[in-house]
DNA sequence: AACCTACAGTAACATTTATCACAGAAGATT
DNA sequence: AATCTTCTGTGATAAATGTTACTGTAGGTT
């Protein structure tokens, strides 16, 4: 990144103070600078697992830029997509398990490559008592995690597959802000926990209802 | 209650905090304390609805005697059982919402009478500062209730009606702790999302598999 | 051009779950 | 006892989903 003399560091840092704050706008200044400081900025590439179910979590991490899937694992390997996190959130998860240690029970992919802040266990504990905004945060994090499952299992448990197909395309349009869907007939399949022709067919009666046009390894959401 | 010369009402408030000592036994003396000052015990019988989905929720409910069943509601009517709180636990959904203040996502029913702790919402949020195991307690809330759900979402997601059904009977068990289920079919058809025929099939097929033996408004369970 | 691979479409069939229809059994009420 | 209601069992059928098998096509590779 650059040559390493002062002034362009300086001026780095004072960028990255200036981009958390735009990116968590709630956080107060200390809080920022005490980020700063103690969390560690990593980048992934699309791809890269970042949580496995069953490992023990270290660090909360929080999203900076980018996008992660989290994923419930099944006995078989099945990935059944549960919801995305996008910049300005935090892996609920990482907080739960973190306050206990406890064993990861989800599985986070990078599906866009992303720069991440790494927060020791301890100090997201600590900062609880000590930011307002932190805590605030965690727990509007809890939240919205938790709705967010809620609305998981509402689709599982109330509607038929045609409806559930529909809600993850539209809520991958979305997640990355444009009406093409770039994957396979078989990545959707895995991810809604199906198989291959089933969302195939339920494709095609979608194309012949209007509702989206369908391409090699694309699908143009038309309404 | 008997009547109310002094040194009853005494007894009964130190009986009433040796009691929640019992059952809460990582809370503080001071919270207890605390709690006893500012909270307001209450029953309810079988059958009480304790919260609506869509209501505005007012307080924290700890349960100190009794079983509550958390559903999830559906647009057609659905009741969709999620989890059971019990006594020493406490409604993570009153807790996320109480802190915003925001609608209950889910409904929750008395199944067996129950003696709750009200704990109004301001004062949920400033305990988590002032006493620690408050704050530890409404953490590990928030991490098991989170688990259950992921595992409603296993369960829905990877698992076929016989299994479910299956996890089902013996999940009332645990609840009640004996092996005998005193629900009619129509009553588990519902809280699983599915039809009486579909139960009373696969109940006949547990049945024949010696798993379970069938009576009038009753089904035990024999491994 | 010839070949290869991944992806998509689709028919046929199997399985699971939902729905409809009806009958009998257990309890409750009169 | 006669009646009524609720619960349970079960066959027939429909609909949704899963599986197998095969075909064609687009795009990349040789």
């Amino acid at each position: 990144m650059g040559n390493s003399t002062w002034p362009d560091v300086t001026k780095l840092l004072y960028n990255m103070q200036q981009s958390l704050k735009t990116i968590f706008p709630n956080f107060s200044n200390e809080l920022i600078a005490t980020i700063e400081e103690n969390g560690s900025l990593q980048d992934f590439k699309a791809g890269t697992i970042l949580m496995r179910t069953g490992q023990y979590i270290k660090n909360t991490v929080l999203i900076i830029k980018g996008k992660i899937k989290i994923y419930r694992e099944g006995e078989d390997g099945g990935e059944f997509l549960m919801y995305y996190l996008q910049p300005g959130q935090a892996c609920a998860i990482s907080m739960i398990c973190t306050a206990k240690s406890e064993k990861s029970q989800i599985m986070a992919k990078v599906v866009e490559d992303v720069t991440v802040m790494m927060i020791p266990l301890q100090l997201m504990d600590k900062w609880m008592m000590e930011h307002r905004s932190w805590y605030e945060f965690v727990i509007e994090t809890y939240r919205s995690r938790f709705e967010e499952v809620l609305e998981v299992v509402d689709n599982i448990a109330f509607r038929s597959m045609d409806e559930r197909l529909e809600f993850y395309l539209k809520r991958h349009s979305d997640a990355c802000g444009c009406s093409e869907v770039n994957l396979s007939h078989q990545e959707i399949a895995t991810e809604l926990n199906t198989s291959r022709e089933v969302v195939s067919r339920l494709l095609k009666k979608m194309e012949q209802r209007g509702l989206v046009k369908l391409n090699r390894n694309q699908i143009e959401l038309l309404k």
